[in-house]
DNA sequence: CGCGCGTTTGACCATACTCAAAGAATGTGG
DNA sequence: CCACATTCTTTGAGTATGGTCAAACGCGCG
């Protein structure tokens, strides 16, 4: 297992246990790390609409200066058994300080960050629900890679889906299942789907 | 004028000058800084689609480690006599080094810039076409402060505007027209924009 | 001054949303 | 461990918001 930026702090990280649905309380300046499980970024409209910005898998960083203007966005768990590490904003901060190479590879991350932030709202403001879909489901395969089975383990509902990918629950499910008709996915249970036409898939962007 | 955490290093930046529309050529890694007129950032579509994913207004920094993966982002000049000053990665990285101060200033910069970006995926993703032109609008008027004016003036096209609301040019148009008729904004010109009642623009979110 | 592009408006249409309800799965308590 | 309740998912019917196509208008630029 490769070693995050923040490796050198672990023993001093505060390791949180959460169940399912949980709001974490995020502290501005303070840095997260998913251990496993998953963890969604979102903010709330005043009328119960809502935004997921942005799903953290294990491994993932975030809590890059929050929300001090502008609205609130809170974290919470996804899945039962989602663990996170709390880095201290002032021990981050001394890291950065002493180890210039710690503070470059946060540099980094936060780029690649804000591109992937900049991709989505092409995904939310252009694409067509199938595009949508497709895309996350690629997405999904490539962040949670590896494990040798073809298909994707899908944790999240169809409402987080929704939220994310800024569609009605019903829209999700009406095109995941015609992605099913025309053959580019299998779909052997609600929360698992195999790729089976990846240029189907990919036939967008 | 404040000075910006770039400042030591004007001597060395480039100072590029630009007609209307003109790309800027984009160098990964290196940091540019609007000095006067108007900067689009977008990504396109092979099928012509345009997402516009922020307007950079005199001041602004960009260029946070540029589309390395993913697809590109170009940055297009808006109005003539934008003029942009480039600032050579070398140097920026040495400054970083030797001036943690500018640093930070650069972090809080970036962590601030995430957060708008944030932002307006809620903006795009879930707001009706009247929230959307309204919250630009007080975004415009925001940003385009202090001229003693309440008028703001509209540089970009609807073309623009649509692309960056994620809307089509019609809707723009349509929209603008209902704001005035119901007396939240006065339209002088189709390129200068009076906040009427801040309250009924506001009504959202 | 005139041409071209940007803007506005209208009519029609399509995609995705809403409302509604049935069926499946997950979790709970007896 | 099963029965029930709740939540999640799927599907259908109708609707609405915003997109597309088309055309007229007006401003700005050459």
């Amino acid at each position: 297992m490769k070693t995050h930026p923040l490796a050198a702090l672990d023993t001093q990280a505060r390791v949180l246990s959460c169940p399912r649905d949980h709001a974490l309380e995020v502290v501005g300046g303070d840095w997260y790390r998913v251990i496993s499980g998953l963890v969604r970024r979102c903010a709330f409209f005043s009328d119960g609409r809502r935004q997921i910005v942005s799903f953290m898998f294990p491994g993932d960083l975030f809590g890059f200066g929050n929300a001090e203007d502008g609205f609130p966005i809170s974290a919470e768990s996804v899945v039962r058994g989602t663990v996170v590490a709390r880095y201290p904003r002032r021990a981050v901060d001394r890291l950065m300080a002493s180890e210039p190479a710690a503070g470059e590879q946060i540099r980094a991350l936060a780029f690649q960050w804000m591109h992937q932030t900049e991709a989505r709202l092409l995904n939310v403001g252009r694409m067509t629900a199938a595009e949508r879909v497709g895309a996350f489901l690629l997405e999904l395969a490539q962040r949670s890679a590896a494990s040798g089975t073809p298909d994707i383990a899908v944790q999240m509902s169809r409402y987080d889906i929704a939220d994310y990918l800024a569609l009605s629950v019903e829209t999700v499910s009406r095109t995941l299942t015609r992605l099913q008709e025309q053959g580019a996915i299998a779909l052997p249970s609600a929360h698992q789907v195999r790729i089976a036409d990846r240029e189907a898939l990919a036939a967008q962007l």
